[in-house]
DNA sequence: AATCGCGCCTGACGGC
DNA sequence: TGCCGTCAGGCGCGAT
């Protein structure tokens, strides 16, 4: 669900309020989300005063007093900073008390999501080590797309979205950058010439730089911190449009499957 | 090494 | 009304 804006979002609503606040009590309702919570996170947790909040890739990257508490969410998790009288909703996971009373809750219907301990550096971590750079990290260089995707014969919509090569790339923002620089989201990422790569990788992170500035995108799941949705949704051009007129041609928005992942593209203007 | 397909979960929706 | 199939913002694994 989230990608990159989404979580980013998330990063910058959460920081200032938890940021020096201390973990009273951790309380978990369920077993397992993509891994079974660990009977120690309690106990970890507790008491240890939150640093900072940061992100890499997807991930939320609590800075405690001792270690690092990772969260993915996964496709449908929320995080949300709520009062204590805050009623329980179906699919409330996890509650982190904080010790100024609120309580940072964590919910995930499809439970993808995860939440892992860490001691020592977080950056090593095997989730972590194998991620590629940050697509909006100033030294990225210009070319890198184009230097990656020689010889690579996937498509280039299911190149971009991988983790190793990108971060912070999931499936809308993939259709949508690849409309927004004029490209067949099924050519081979090899088949790109030098100057498509180029703006194939400035749109990624144009598009995606705009969508952290709305909120991210809400589709259905996605809230902000404060429980606002994103509003990024009006601003997609091709993602969930099938059938609607292109926004430059007005020719109908095409959708296909790539890599088992639903994909829109304007057939006239992606050449 | 790179690529592909599947499975993990729940819920919403459309067709019958 | 209900049942069934399909689909959904991610990721890791095993097979090829």
């Amino acid at each position: 669900m989230p990608e990159l804006p989404e979580v980013e979002t998330v990063r910058r609503g959460l920081e200032p309020l938890v940021s020096g606040r201390r973990i009273a009590r951790v309380v978990c309702r369920v077993a397992k989300l993509r891994l079974p919570l660990d009977p120690q996170l309690e106990a970890q947790l507790a008491g240890q005063l939150i640093h900072s909040l940061g992100r890499r890739a997807k991930y939320l990257l609590f800075s405690l007093e001792e270690g690092t508490l990772l969260l993915h969410l996964g496709m449908s998790g929320v995080l949300r900073l709520v009062d204590p009288e805050t009623p329980l909703a179906k699919h409330d996971h996890v509650d982190i008390a904080l010790n100024d009373g609120r309580l940072l809750r964590y919910n995930d219907p499809r439970r993808f999501g995860l939440i892992l301990y860490l001691r020592g550096d977080p950056l090593s971590h095997p989730r972590l080590q194998h991620l590629g750079p940050e697509p909006l990290a100033p030294d990225l260089p210009a070319d890198y797309l184009f230097i990656r995707s020689r010889k690579r014969r996937k498509s280039i919509k299911t190149f971009i979205m991988d983790q190793q090569l990108l971060v912070g790339v999931g499936n809308i923002y993939a259709s949508e950058a690849l409309f927004a620089a004029g490209i067949d989201p099924r050519r081979a990422a090899a088949s790109l010439k030098r100057q498509e790569a180029l703006r194939l990788l400035q749109s990624i992170r144009t598009i995606l730089a705009e969508a952290i500035l709305a909120g991210g995108t809400t589709l259905k799941d996605f809230r902000q911190s404060d429980g606002k949705p994103g509003y990024f949704k009006q601003q997609l051009q091709v993602y969930g449009r099938k059938g609607e007129g292109c926004p430059r041609c007005g020719e109908p928005i095409q959708q296909l499957v790539l890599g088992q992942r639903s994909t829109f593209y304007c057939g006239s203007c992606q050449g």
